[in-house]
DNA sequence: TCAAAAGTGTTTATAATACACCCATGG
DNA sequence: CCATGGGTGTATTATAAACACTTTTGA
């Protein structure tokens, strides 16, 4: 299940509305440096496996008092990092978001639309994954991400084809209920790269 | 030849540079507006055939006097139309850039690969093609835009398998050397639509 | 020895490229 | 009637989904 950490807000506008983390840009900062800063300073959150823009938004009825410019990003951390966040602060399924403030539900999902896309011709998955993990497990991530069945076995044919993915050699050991043990493997970089570039009107060879 | 159009710095920074068109954002003004409100005023461009938002700059040394923060669009014009520019503004073939102002030359190469990519899996060839053409002339402007040979027999088929490309049932006379009369086609929408969304990892049937 | 979980092999579907061949025109 | 440019039909290739079957474990 994917989840956007949110806040809620305490004052106007918007009060008792949920938005994404964020903050004001401050002079001479680097948008991606005040992303960060905010992050860590507001919801505790350090460490990000994937961060990237989406979009600035310029609407000036976006924010009901004064004239505001935002620039949204896409930041994704690990399935199995679960950062301490203050008590004003949760994780909200991305599938039943709350009220949100501005036009946050719309920045909300055009990332979730990013990510999808993403998934599918780039390694992004490494930003979700965890170090190591089973075909299932991986299978479960994407499933969960794309918002639809995947399957285990065609997953992994296509992500090691493209040499995304590489077995690490150990398994992991079944569960109460019996079955194979499972492969680990992992992601051969954990930074973002096109793997399927040429879908079509590829150049002739 | 892919062609961006560049006006000649008169003044200090980057006097005698090239810059894209552009400029300051008006109060309470959308950024699309000032984009559009800019290259009518600076360049006389009132009519793109297609506008989208690339980027948002942010690196404070991006300009050496102010701290300046630049949100960069792609704007295309069909082929066909050749807007009548001012005497310090000239379109500039993108493999032989002049020497660039501030961070512009890594834009326009931004957008390149934008529309490069866009090319493949939407329809965007129609923000250059004329109203109607024949399978030659879109095969050379999608030749010219993808930096690579196209063959006009394939590129005719993805595009009609899709519903891309409809043919009008006119044809245009052959040239002075004789030929086949060539037919002629339009793109069937002239707005931007993803044709070829689920490249991999489709949901199941 | 059976159920559960994981992995492999094979078939099928689809969509794109490559290429040979056929069609329509002007000189 | 031939050169030129355009169009169609077909083979090949590539990639991924679907599905049956095999492997490895715990009870």
């Amino acid at each position: 299940m994917l989840q956007v950490l949110l806040w809620e807000r305490a004052k106007e506008p918007f009060a008792g509305c949920w938005s994404l983390p964020g903050g004001y840009l401050a002079p001479r900062e680097k948008l991606e440096e005040s992303i960060r800063r905010h992050l860590a300073a507001k919801v505790d959150v350090r460490e990000l496996s994937h961060l990237e823009q989406l979009e600035t938004l310029s609407d000036p009825d976006r924010h009901p008092d004064e004239w505001q410019l935002v620039t949204a990003y896409l930041g994704l951390v690990p399935t199995d990092v679960d950062p301490a966040v203050p008590a004003d602060t949760a994780w909200h399924a991305l599938e039943t978001l709350p009220t949100m403030a501005f036009d946050h539900e719309r920045i909300a999902l055009a990332g979730r639309e990013r990510l999808r896309a993403k998934l599918s011709y780039t390694n992004l998955g490494f930003a979700l994954a965890p170090a190591t993990f089973t075909m299932a497990e991986l299978r479960d991530l994407y499933a969960a991400a794309l918002g639809h069945d995947v399957s285990a076995t065609n997953l992994k044919r296509v992500l090691l084809r493209r040499g995304v993915l590489e077995p690490i050699g150990d398994h992991r050991p079944p569960g109460p209920s019996g079955g194979r043990p499972a492969e680990l493997y992992r992601f051969r970089t954990r930074s973002i790269a096109i793997t399927d570039q040429f879908a079509v009107l590829r150049p002739p060879a």
